[in-house]
DNA sequence: GTATAGCACGAACGTTCGTGCGTTACGCTG
DNA sequence: CAGCGTAACGCACGAACGTTCGTGCTATAC
């Protein structure tokens, strides 16, 4: 289905700025030359719409970060490619509004139901992944690891998207190189 | 004036979990047992009662974290305290909805206008008063320490509202002492 | 005792939201 | 060529949004 991906890719881009529940059935629609009905009958509620929404940003980050690391041998390498790849995927703007998981998170994590759960789902994965190589790694208390990683990736984030100061990337770099390099 | 504090401080609360914008004024109304036109008439715009309300969490913010640290002596110590009671901050609920920075911060950092601009003043004078206190502790990129922090925060944060992991504090703990600890 | 000021109220406005319903245009298969 | 399923459409709905307006209290000032 040519037109639902479609849709779907603009929902995600939409989603990342306006958020997952700003973004409107009605300007998603007129963003794609398409009608409010004609859409919502690819989904049929916007609950759906949401969902697949956070289903296609997943796919995008795994081809965006998570296939591409599977080069690198398994343990510090590849943690060390996730984080490279996942710091080029925010500076490269793969999304227009920044890191649409770190958006998402902080949108839903007061608003239990499906959407939520689906949000929770993915940043669990990622951080176990993390987790999984630091492990590999051999480094001490691989959860702790991971959670640091990702606490990085989120401050860059929102350093470069409140702040507007690009430097954020390097600042990310910079605190993890420190962190993995202690190993 | 009594009664608008008293919608301020609700508001705040409510913001925090609900968002600054997903906050309407019908239901901040109808928790405060008030009409909408009566709560409204306190502020004139839906963009003030945002204003007033991001004012009214900073007041709370330095109650709780900034004006218990002055006691603490500049440098390291009063950077250990800052961190210590942000950390508590969070983990006392001081707001029903986790840190209302992070979560303002995310929902209007692509959203030009006057609440952005007050939201990105109280983040910044957070990181700039972290910094000073790393540059006094004679700390090397005082800029780079505060910026770690902060993400520290904003990762406990998330972890602990979307996961539902309270071992979130911690772990941020954990992360603040290895980092101030390697000076 | 009467005028004045400050709050809060209910009702209504125009808009936008998500969601249904009935219909039309198109591509496939018999 | 006829029939059918799918996709997109226009239209309308009820609810909720921010906002405005006119009115009624209550208490202070003269």
């Amino acid at each position: 289905m040519p037109t639902r991906d479609a849709i779907l890719e603009r929902s995600a881009d939409l989603a990342s700025t306006e958020g997952l529940e700003g973004l409107t059935i009605g300007r998603l629609a007129t963003a794609l030359d398409m009608s409010k009905s004609g859409l919502f009958a690819h989904f049929g509620s916007k609950q759906e719409l949401q969902l697949a929404t956070v289903q296609a940003a997943a796919q995008r980050f795994v081809a965006g970060v998570i296939e591409p690391a599977q080069a690198a041998p398994e343990g510090l390498p590849r943690l060390r490619r996730y984080c490279e790849l996942y710091v080029d995927h925010m500076e490269r703007r793969a999304f227009p509004g920044g890191c649409f998981w770190a958006a998402a998170a902080a949108e839903f994590d007061d608003r239990p139901g499906p959407v939520r759960d689906a949000i929770r789902g993915g940043v669990e994965a990622w951080l176990g992944e993390l987790a999984r190589q630091a492990e590999a790694a051999g480094l001490a208390d691989s959860r702790q690891v991971a959670f640091e990683l990702w606490a990085i990736g989120l401050g860059a984030n929102a350093y470069r998207r409140l702040l507007g100061d690009a430097a954020a990337f390097d600042r990310a770099r910079t605190a993890i190189a420190r962190r993995l390099d202690a190993a």
